[in-house]
DNA sequence: CGCCATTCAGTTGTGCACAATTTAATTGTG
DNA sequence: CACAATTAAATTGTGCACAACTGAATGGCG
C-alpha cells in the first residue's frame, strides 16, 4: 500500500464524493469513446470482412510483413491468448498464414497470403472514411493522441506499483 | 513510444499509404489507452470484488438509487444483452437487488442492497487513486473529457450516416 | 553434457460487447 | 374491445480481453 499521494494542487477543495462524480464522468466518457470508435469501425470494416482488432493485427502485417506471434502481440499489447484464435480466424479466413519457425521451433511466424496482401487495397479507403468521421484535423488527432499516449504510459507504470506481487 | 512522423499542418499533402499510417497510430492509441484503464481499474477494484463495468452500474445506482435496467443502459450506453448477466452476477454477489416493476409488468427495478449502499464507502477511495495514477490535474482531465466526448457524438453520427438501413 | 529456469504458443475459464432473436406486457388504432 | 405494433428483458451466438495454466523448445549454468 505505498501509493504516491501526488498532491495536486488543484484537487486541494474537492470532498471525496466530488471525487466519485469527476471519476465518473472520465471513465464513463473514454468507455464511451473507446466503444464509438468500435462501433465505426465496425460498420466500416463490415465490407472487409473484418472485426476491428482484426483489422489492427492486418495493419502490423501490412507495415512489418512476417512477424512471430510475439512480435505480433507486442505491436498491439496483446497476449497469445487474445491473439491464436484471432490469428486462427483470419487464417481461416484466408487472409493469413502460420508456420512454425525452423530457426526457433517455439515461435511461429505469421504472414499475409496474397488475399491478405490484396486486402490492403480495400482497407486503403478506410482511413479517410474514419478521419472523417472524427471531424478532427490531423493537429488535433496527432494533439490527442499524444495526450492518449501519455496517459496509458502512466496508467501502466501506476498498475504496476499497484500490483501486489511488484518488488 | 514511437515519435509523431512529419506534424503537417493540413491534410492536403497526405496520401493514401499516409492516411493509413496516421489512422494506425490514432486507433492504437484509443485501444491501449482504453486497456490501460481497464487494467488499472481491475487491480484497483480487485478490493472491491468488481469489475470496471459492474463499478460503473454501481456508480449509476449510488447517484441515481433504483432504476429499471432500460435507464441503467441510457446512462451507461449497454443493452439488456450486456447488462442482463452483469446484474446477475452483482444479484449473486448480494450487492443489487431485482424485481419486477408493479407498475409496468415487462420492467425490471434495480436496486441497492444494504450491502450494496455500504460498499460506496469503500469506493469512495477508488476515484483519488485513478486521479494519482494518470499524472493529469483536474484540468487535464476535463480538456481531455471533453475531446473525448465532442469524439463520441462525431463518432456515433458518423456510424448512423454509414449504416446501410439509414433512410 | 545434463538439468532446470525461461520463453513461446496454445488452451481453458470468466466476463464484457453487441447483433439477432424470443417472450411477455403494454400501447395505439380501428 | 380486438388486434397489430411497440417496448422491456432475457437468451443465444460470436468475438475480444485477460488471467492462469499446459506443453514443448530453448538457453544458461554448473
Amino acid at each position: 500500500m505505498t501509493t504516491t499521494p501526488a498532491p495536486d494542487s488543484a484537487m486541494e477543495g474537492l470532498r471525496e464524493e466530488d471525487y466519485l462524480r469527476l471519476d465518473q464522468q472520465i471513465c464513463f466518457s473514454l468507455h464511451a469513446a473507446s466503444r464509438a470508435f468500435g462501433g465505426l469501425y465496425r460498420v466500416i470494416l463490415k465490407d472487409l470482412g473484418l472485426t476491428y482488432p482484426q483489422y489492427l493485427v492486418m495493419l502490423v502485417l501490412w507495415e512489418h510483413g512476417e512477424l512471430p506471434v510475439k512480435k505480433v502481440g507486442e505491436h498491439l499489447r496483446l497476449d497469445s491468448g487474445t491473439l491464436s484464435p484471432l490469428l486462427k480466424r483470419l487464417e481461416t479466413a484466408g487472409l493469413v498464414r502460420r508456420e512454425r519457425s525452423a530457426r526457433d521451433e517455439r515461435s511461429v511466424l505469421v504472414g499475409l497470403t496474397d488475399e491478405g496482401v490484396a486486402l490492403r487495397e480495400q482497407a486503403l479507403r478506410v482511413p479517410r472514411r474514419i478521419s472523417a468521421a472524427t471531424g478532427f484535423d490531423v493537429a488535433e488527432i496527432l494533439d490527442l493522441r499524444s495526450r492518449l499516449d501519455k496517459l496509458t504510459d502512466a496508467l501502466d507504470a501506476a498498475a504496476l506499483e499497484e500490483t501486489p506481487d511488484h518488488e
